[in-house]
DNA sequence: CATGGTTTTACT
DNA sequence: AGTAAAAC
């Protein structure tokens, strides 16, 4: 069992109805009773947003206005989105779903914020190393609220116990669903919000079961169970194929199963919807898919948009103009707070606005450099871009849509961060407070600006000005990172060959087929040899684990494998083997520190307890600010156990 | 009239 | 750069 696609172990946090749960949060009375959060109760009660369980349980669903859910349910408690500037502003879930990111980051860096209340993590290599501990015993109690896809669980851990080699991808799973759970508990004990999880070998297959059992609980999908889930599986259920793609697949393959899906050759779906996507159907449709979990925790875009349908179009230049400003404002003050808190400054806009009643709307945008965060230059620019395009040659409008974005956002300092924190916990250097350094100049054309920060373009970026890592600790910046180790020799150590290629081909069905029932009932003695028929399987797998063991390695045949072990293999000098992705060149030694860091906190992490964690929080945001802490560098580096 | 506001990614 | 799709 050693295939580069069940190499991974990977989760998927998905919040349960989270604004419901904020709402509850904020008033506990509402704990409990059927709830919907919805946004402007103008319009047929408003448009709900949020359901909790206890208002599903009654019937009633998002795509119902507010009036609908009263209907269904006369008890609702139909709480509003509050508005600022005559827009929903949704800033308390964006501060609800950090304080859960926040959380969640103490268990990985490598952690991908899919979403307000939804996040990716690459639990790998903390599985890697309770294995390589000692520590990857697995037991029932350790997963009260996890479901195995096909299986009970306790007669999952009861086979995969027995069958500790050869089964390796499963314990995997199951070291992965125990830190899923102690992932899940301490997001509530430090939020107070409850959350479910999917846990599976890709994102793809860790998004699909996430909802399985949902609230509050989490499923297990193993490699071996996928076949038979995938037969009775809509196709649009799975990620990206929820929509006209999903659809046009159903259509022109004339399948609605995404068991079905396992008929069709590579060539053939690569013949019918381009190499991409031809080979990732191929693969999705054997539980295989090798999207990365990319390390973002803040998004790369900051955008407010607001609609008006129908009567409420906008007509009039001086509307327009109110509506810009609205918008304007709204950005300003969300770019204002990204500035201090993640010290970037985004360098473009983009305007978006349409025209136009719905079928027939005609929607649009355009870029523009952004030189400042002041609102009324922004308003000012945005206003000019929609007047252009949006005025009629009488002076009139008819603007259903208007939006702003940002984007192309600049590290404000870079290398600066990770030094500093060095520095303070070190004393190597004294420091001058944050503020002191944060130069401000009065920029632009409009002038009377001074107290919206201005760009700093032409800062002084001498890099001699700065304490490097690297230069205090070569050892750690030139040598083989410390915690991927293990794992980055594990992949080079893969080999691929016809026997494992059949395997891809024909979806693998032997293990749930031999141990387990659909019932989930057991089928297989205590003992831990397997029924005579199949002794080949296992004779085959033991001869892979011995032949990669031994480091032999042979010609992989498939292309797209030997890709993604090359990728592992021969890293090039941008790309990010902890990220599994490029970096910008130029931020590879920034880069790299980063992932230093996150690894003296990884490893701190696995054998630590819970107020170290929160210290090593500090570490990971790299805020001087926050940094209380005396410890030296040193300490990172006492043994593991 | 009318899910609405966000965000990401891929295509061209 | 601008558009479209997809998801929550």
């Amino acid at each position: 069992m050693n295939m580069a696609y069940l190499e991974r172990v990977v989760i998927l946090i998905d919040m349960d109805c989270f604004y419901c749960q904020v709402e509850e949060k904020l008033d506990p009375n509402l704990k409990g009773k059927p709830l919907a959060v919805v946004q402007y109760n103008q319009w047929r009660g408003g448009g709900i947003i949020a359901v909790n369980y206890p208002a599903r349980d009654r019937g009633v669903t998002r795509f119902m206005r507010g009036e609908d859910a009263k209907e269904k349910c006369p008890e609702i408690v139909l709480v509003k989105v509050p508005e600022i500037r005559g827009k929903a502003d949704l800033s308390r879930y964006r501060e609800a779903g950090k304080e859960v990111a926040d959380v969640l980051q103490t268990f990985t860096p490598l952690l991908e914020r899919a979403s307000v209340d939804e996040a990716y993590l690459d639990v790998t290599t903390l599985v890697a190393n309770r294995m390589n501990n000692g520590n990857g015993q697995i037991s029932i109690d350790k997963l009260q609220n996890t479901f195995i896809m096909g299986c009970d669980t306790e007669h999952f851990i009861n086979v995969v116990k027995e069958n500790a080699e050869f089964s390796e991808c499963n314990l995997k799973l199951c070291l992965g669903a125990i830190i899923a759970e102690e992932i899940r508990a301490e997001v509530f004990k430090q939020t107070g919000y409850r959350c479910s999880a999917g846990i599976a070998h890709n994102k793809i297959l860790a998004k699909l079961v996430c909802g399985v059992h949902k609230p509050n609980k989490q499923t297990v999908l193993p490699h071996d169970a996928v076949h038979e889930y995938f037969q009775n599986l809509p196709l649009n259920k799975v990620r990206s194929l929820g929509g006209k793609f999903g659809k046009s697949l159903s259509e022109d393959l004339g399948i609605t199963k995404m068991g079905e899906l396992s008929n069709f050759s590579e060539k053939q779906l690569i013949e019918k919807f381009g190499k991409k996507n031809g080979s990732w159907l191929y693969d999705i449709a054997r539980g295989i898919n090798y999207d990365p979990v990319v390390t973002r925790l803040i998004s790369k875009s900051i955008g407010c948009c607001k609609r008006f349908p129908g009567r409420t179009a906008l007509q009039t230049h001086d509307v327009v103009q109110h509506w810009m400003n609205e918008l304007a404002e709204e950005i300003s003050e969300r770019l204002e707070k990204d500035l201090e808190e993640n010290r970037r400054r985004a360098k473009q806009m983009t305007i978006n606005f349409a025209q136009g009643v719905n079928k027939e709307s005609i929607s649009s945008s355009r870029t523009h450099p952004l030189h400042s965060y002041s609102p009324t230059r922004i308003a000012k620019d945005s206003l000019e871009v929609v007047k252009r395009h949006c005025q009629k040659p009488d002076g009139s409008y008819n603007v259903t849509f208007l939006g702003i974005s940002v984007s192309n956002f600049q590290e404000e300092k870079k290398l600066k961060d990770i030094t500093s924190f060095f520095k303070k916990s070190m004393a190597i250097q004294e420091e001058k407070p944050v503020e002191e350094q944060q130069l401000v100049e009065d920029d632009d054309d409009i002038g009377n600006h001074s107290i919206y920060s201005a760009s700093t373009e032409d800062l002084e970026e001498d890099p001699k000005s700065y304490i490097y890592f690297e230069d205090i600790y070569p050892e750690f910046v030139s040598s083989q990172p410390i915690e991927s180790y293990q794992l980055t020799s594990k992949l080079r150590s893969v080999s691929k060959d016809k026997q494992e290629l059949e395997m891809r081909r024909q979806p693998s069905r032997s293990f749930f087929n031999k141990y387990f029932d659909s019932t989930g009932t057991a089928s297989c003695s205590s003992t831990s040899t397997p029924p005579d028929e199949k002794e080949s399987d296992v004779e085959q797998a033991k001869f892979e684990l011995t032949e990669s063991a031994t480091g032999v390695k042979r010609k992989a045949t498939d292309n797209k494998i030997l890709q993604y072990l090359q990728k592992c293999e021969e890293p090039n000098e941008n790309y990010c083997e902890e990220c599994k992705r490029n970096v910008p060149i130029e931020d590879i030694l920034h880069h790299s520190d980063y992932h230093v860091a996150k690894k003296l906190q990884a490893e701190f992490n696995e054998s630590s307890l819970k107020e170290e964690r929160q210290v090593n929080r500090n570490i990971i945001k790299v805020k001087p600010k926050k940094s209380a802490n005396n410890r030296s560098i040193s300490d990172f580096f006492k043994p593991n156990n």
